[in-house]
DNA sequence: TCATTATTGACAACCGGTTGTCATCATGTA
DNA sequence: TACATGATGACAACCGGTTGTCAATAATGA
């Protein structure tokens, strides 16, 4: 066998990589958007309503994030407090509203996307596009193993809220 | 201008890709020492202490692991009543303890370090070692980047303690 | 139609991390 | 030597996420 026994040891190194490059973008992310009074989790709730281009329901947004419906209920009851987004009816369901951006949502998320775009584009002076795809090809490989792999069994954050999707669902 | 466009949207999908990385990996992780009654924190504890060579106290530590000190002192409380460490008097300081690793500490180490070495092994199998590297490459870039960048100014998780580093430091 | 099952929101508890405060130990210096 | 300053541990509060439970609403099927 020995399938070039190196590769392991590199791909330990990538992953510890990847923790710290986690970290350090988090948190970068929060200082980026904390002058326009946001977080992190809450530009990401933003961004996966404006993403879908239409209100959307808690769990719609727990599984565009990936995380779980009661970790995203908690966001959205602050944002609501904060004015950043805001209840509608649901002729779907009573009890569950449709949550679209407010006014200061929208400017906020705007705002996020511009400051997002001018530090991405510093970050990413020098680096050539093929280095850039190469790197990006490794980790998709290694997000679809580990999704198909063995220890990831029956594991979804919240799974895909079935009938609702009549939704365009792009830009 | 013009630094082809595309690079800083390739960029962008990188660190949403590393951000959905981070998160499978690490609950991979926890599920992989589960079965030894540790978490990945518990388990990068005690890895700090073991590839350090010698009891380390908790400001080394954190330092190690990129987190606070207060945070390293809960995982260190929790894990002196679970007897996976324990304290040795510091001559260098009688309040902060060098903290050491029992025998249930060593041994929990050791097997997690066997199943994450078969579960690489099994994630790195059919990537060649040049896309692996290409891959590091680009995270140790965007690292480097980050850390010596604007928005980083200033803010160290924890500082290395100064005096202490006699230690040899490696495995 | 009616009973069963699946979604959903609210709530509480927990985990792992952060920040902040405070008292104590260590260090350096006037 | 004495004092100012820094490092450290304990503690508490918070953040963002998780799990679990419960009641109420939808969806499904006999």
């Amino acid at each position: 066998m020995a399938k070039d026994p190196n590769s392991v040891d590199l791909l330990t190194d990538i992953i510890l990589g990847i923790f710290r490059l986690n970290g350090q973008l988090m948190a970068q992310g929060d200082l980026l958007v904390q002058p326009l009074g946001l977080t992190s989790a809450r530009w990401q709730v933003l961004g996966a309503i404006a993403i879908a281009g239409s209100p959307q329901t808690a769990p719609q947004i727990a599984h565009a994030m990936g995380v779980t419906r009661q970790g995203t209920q908690k966001q959205l009851k602050l944002m609501l407090s904060e004015g950043l987004i805001e209840p509608r009816p649901n002729p779907r369901h009573e009890r569950s509203p449709l949550h679209a951006l407010t006014r200061k949502g929208r400017l906020g998320y705007d705002a996020a996307m511009q400051l997002q775009r001018q530090w991405a584009r510093a970050l990413a002076k020098g680096l050539t596009q093929a280095e850039l795809a190469c790197a990006q090809d490794i980790l998709l490989a290694l997000e679809h193993r580990l999704e198909t792999s063995m220890l990831a069994r029956g594991r979804t954050r919240t799974p895909p809220p079935a009938h609702i999707p009549k939704e365009p669902s792009h830009a």
